[in-house]
DNA sequence: GGGTCATTTAAGTATATACATTATTGAGTC
DNA sequence: GACTCAATAATGTATATACTTAAATGACCC
């Protein structure tokens, strides 16, 4: 959802007009709004006017509108909030620290019985990179990945201790499908030695797994400490 | 965002027709797309026609419009996921499980320094609400409570022994914004005996504080344990 | 080459109009 | 009262048209 320009058009002033009504309690859920008529004649313009005000609402889910019956204030949305999952490399240096990566292990195989599982996938080559992301020399997180290269065989080619995957895989691949799944793990022994915190300590695990149309693209298990890192989602209407 | 219509409508099927074009890879992001003019040629249908399905496409982000220049494929907006915070009773039930509340403490007070800095707000009477989510007699997560008595009075009456605050709240305040925090943290012995689990062991930590316009409606933290809760955010262009 | 400015092109806004679709309403009938 | 069905009123779709706005283009001049 894109945010609607603060600009002077009619049709803007109009849903803004019917926005604020919403937001401010004035019209509650479930409530019937004035007719598209009543509208134009309050506004004196065109009924095209208002239906482009209408259908903005509509289809950014704040109204709904039945034939015949009217336009209706939207029940609200349940918690569908907005999640941004950052690109590491672009949070790291948008604080303004120093970004570093670490390639630690690059392995083109067939898909194991794990990758399998993992990239969903039944069979064929991928490529498993494990690296740790660094901000300003401080180990910022773990990322196993894997890479399938039936569908991005351009990957095998690529030098991933330059560039982090993520960051590679946003630019080239367009992906048209991500599903992130974010729970929180004990640090084992080798987690807590890679990300220089102690055992057992909470982290934040973030998986992902990203499409294209039918074909799967990538699989990514990244490892945050719980205590250095905190994911935010944001709504609003 | 509102998913449209499986409709047959022309501008739908126009819509559609970019979609697929976009989604397919056939058309790259920044590319530059035909112009109205040349849709309506090969669609032989009216410029609003054409301009239609071009104006739900730019709203939903997937195209980008410049003044004189054309239209464009819009670079895939970063990572941004819709993520689903449930209503944990719901969620619980969703699952075929009984649900069970039960209510730890209550106040009604004035806000304290701590109260203050959580809710945001300078000063006012709020209702602080502890509690415990179970499924099936399993302890689901724990959760701590503050409403905004001045935005929220009805609240004060309610008996949310029966109702969890959340659902409450929910059903009965529009919001308008909300913000959520993600983070892991491990398990102190007060956390460990109310989740039934071991102590330092890794606990999905969400907050999220609600908006209706300018005022603070509510500040809930909810800790849930690590290894038996994940929030799944989910994309799809 | 580089700056200026008028031209042109593509999108942006708005209107008036027509007909389609469909849920509601209400009148008429059994 | 309960069913049927036609009238109605609301949104949905589509067209033709006109003017506005802004940026890319290219011609011109220094």
């Amino acid at each position: 959802m894109t945010r609607p320009p603060e600009s002077t058009a009619l049709h803007n002033r109009i849903r803004r007009d019917m926005e604020s009504r919403i937001m401010s309690g004035q019209w509650r859920p479930g409530e019937r709004i004035p007719t598209e008529q009543e509208w134009m004649e309050s506004y004196g313009c065109s009924r095209m006017t208002v239906n482009k005000a209408l259908r903005a609402l509509v289809q950014s889910g704040l109204l709904e509108s039945r034939k015949r019956a009217g336009t209706f204030v939207a029940a609200p949305r349940f918690h569908r909030a907005a999640l941004e999952i950052p690109d590491i490399r672009a949070e790291v240096e948008g604080q303004g620290l120093a970004y570093r990566l670490e390639l630690i292990g690059r392995d083109r195989r067939k898909a194991t019985a794990e990758d399998k599982v993992l990239l969903r996938v039944s069979s064929g080559e991928l490529l498993a990179l494990e690296c740790r992301h660094f901000a300003r020399d401080l180990p910022y997180a773990l990322e196993h990945r894997l890479i399938n290269l039936a569908a991005v065989p351009e990957a095998a080619t690529v030098d991933f201790s330059a560039e982090p995957p993520g960051s590679w895989l946003l630019g080239h691949v367009p992906w048209t499908e991500a599903e992130h799944r974010i729970t929180a793990v004990n640090a084992d022994p080798a987690m807590a030695k890679g990300l220089g915190i102690s055992e057992n300590a909470a982290c934040v695990a973030l998986e992902r797994w990203t499409w294209r149309g039918n074909e799967r693209i990538t699989y990514a298990r990244q490892l945050y400490p719980g205590d250095r890192y905190a994911l935010v989602a944001h709504f609003h209407a």
